[in-house]
DNA sequence: ATCGAGTTGAT
DNA sequence: TCAACTCGA
């Protein structure tokens, strides 16, 4: 049996500038580059054209032939990651296994159930920090508390930022380091139950024109003025810690966006109830009409409300929403309709390519009020002057909204003022 | 203990 | 001007 460390690629699909992997390739073993196709996770997911799938399955084999030009190969499995480790440990000696923390929920508690079962062979389980700049628990209060307020948080990172050196990881320079041994052909998409989509997605560059412009253009969903990197932040492939050292010598809004991610990712670790209640508890005292057929509206972009039924079309069609957008949406479906975000977060979970739990969940609770720093509760977006600010040309409205201005299109389904008031008046109730 | 401040607003 | 309340130093 040969010797071998095991780096397991997840939300890390590149070997530019790779902490783990980083220190896989430094080690005295050969490296052998494993990824799961975990069942756990895909057997949730219900449309086999999944663009999510099909953009990971395309990362794996660009690394995998990466990995090949260097005499290697990555090792795919479709299975779950302790079937994946148990046979791992069976066909090799493992000397170690290298990886990247992964701070959501199940990511915790699947690493967990992984480090106990290397442990019963006493192969050591290694974990780096390489997905955010600071983890939870480095940006804590005077007293040591996790923040709870966006602003002091973020003049506490960048405070924090400014007394380190963001190193780059030339993991890309030691693939030599990998274990050369053929690997089998990676599965295809159909053997993993999934069939490629066509969805288009955003390359992983980053202009220094879009980030000068980013505080001026990122409001306007007509105009390219948003970075377009979230997939890329989900999945690793762009390094955080490049993006930080560019954000940070063009644009502060930028940065403060990426420091926005790590906030929510720092909420949903210190307190992980957010993930199914309201981080405010009293804020799941409100009665949510729920309304079916209103939701079911929503989701189509059949409200009547050109600005809320563009992003709906916009989300269905692209897998992708406009930020601006994204707030509007939010707040229409939690305050004039008075359905659960819970339901919302939901739709938008199964939609967004850029889905990401802690920054879906921190931004609907936000919207809805119930969450950290959120809205305060009798402010409601008003659907028609967020048109007026932010779409005056109806330029991204028309695009996805072409029968507006046509009989065909239909009557809101809520009159804006009544149910402004009405949203006021239940939350004013349920929290007095 | 006190007090200023709090992502993206609306009327 | 509104309107509610908690956070954090």
């Amino acid at each position: 049996m040969d010797k071998v460390n095991v780096f397991w690629h997840r939300r890390d699909l590149r070997y530019i500038d790779n902490v783990g992997l980083y220190y896989a390739l430094d080690s005295e073993e050969p490296v052998l580059p494993v990824f799961i196709f975990d069942k756990n996770i895909l057997n949730e997911l219900d449309d086999p054209a999944d663009a999510r799938v099909t953009f990971i399955h395309d990362q794996i084999a660009q690394l995998d032939e990466a990995y090949r030009r260097s005499g290697g190969g990555l090792r795919v499995f479709y299975d779950t990651p302790k079937a994946a480790f148990e046979q791992l440990m069976e066909e090799y000696d493992l000397a170690g296994v290298y990886t990247n923390r992964d701070y959501e929920p199940y990511a915790r508690q699947r690493d967990q159930e992984i480090k106990e079962l290397l442990a019963s062979q006493e192969i050591p389980f290694y974990s780096f920090k390489d997905q955010v700049v600071f983890e939870q628990g480095e940006i804590l209060t005077d007293q040591e508390e996790p923040y709870k307020v966006f602003t002091p948080y973020k003049n506490k990172w960048l405070a924090k930022l400014a007394g380190i050196q963001l190193d780059h990881y030339n993991s890309e320079q030691k693939l030599a380091a990998l274990y050369a041994e053929k690997q089998p052909a990676i599965p295809s998409l159909k053997d993993i139950g999934f069939s490629r989509t066509d969805i288009e997605l955003p390359n992983a560059e980053v202009r220094d024109e879009l980030l000068a412009n980013y505080a001026s253009d990122r409001d306007y969903p007509a105009k390219e003025g948003t970075s377009r990197l979230g997939v890329h932040l989900r999945f690793g492939t762009i390094s955080i810690r490049e993006l930080v050292l560019r954000a940070q010598s063009i644009s502060d809004t930028f940065l403060n966006e990426l420091i926005w991610r790590e906030f929510y990712m720092m909420i949903l670790a210190h307190y992980p109830h957010v993930v199914d209640r309201a981080f405010k508890p009293k804020y799941d005292q409100i009665p949510w009409i729920n309304d079916e057929e209103q939701f079911e509206k929503w989701c189509q972009g059949k409200t009547g409300y050109p600005i809320v039924d563009a992003g709906m079309r916009e989300l269905n069609a692209t897998g992708y929403m406009h930020n601006r957008i994204r707030m509007v949406v939010a707040s229409f479906l939690t305050k004039h309709l008075l359905i659960d975000w819970r339901w919302g977060e939901r739709y938008f979970a199964a939609k967004l390519l850029d889905f990401e739990l802690s920054s879906n969940n921190g931004g609907w609770q936000w919207a809805a009020g119930t969450g950290t720093d959120a809205q305060p509760y009798f402010r409601v977006f008003n659907p028609y002057s967020q048109q007026e600010k932010f779409d005056k040309e109806l330029r991204y409205i028309r695009k996805w909204v072409p029968e507006l201005e046509t009989s065909r299109y239909p009557d809101p389904i809520v009159d804006h003022k009544a149910a402004r008031q009405r949203a006021i008046d239940t939350y004013k109730k349920a929290l007095g």
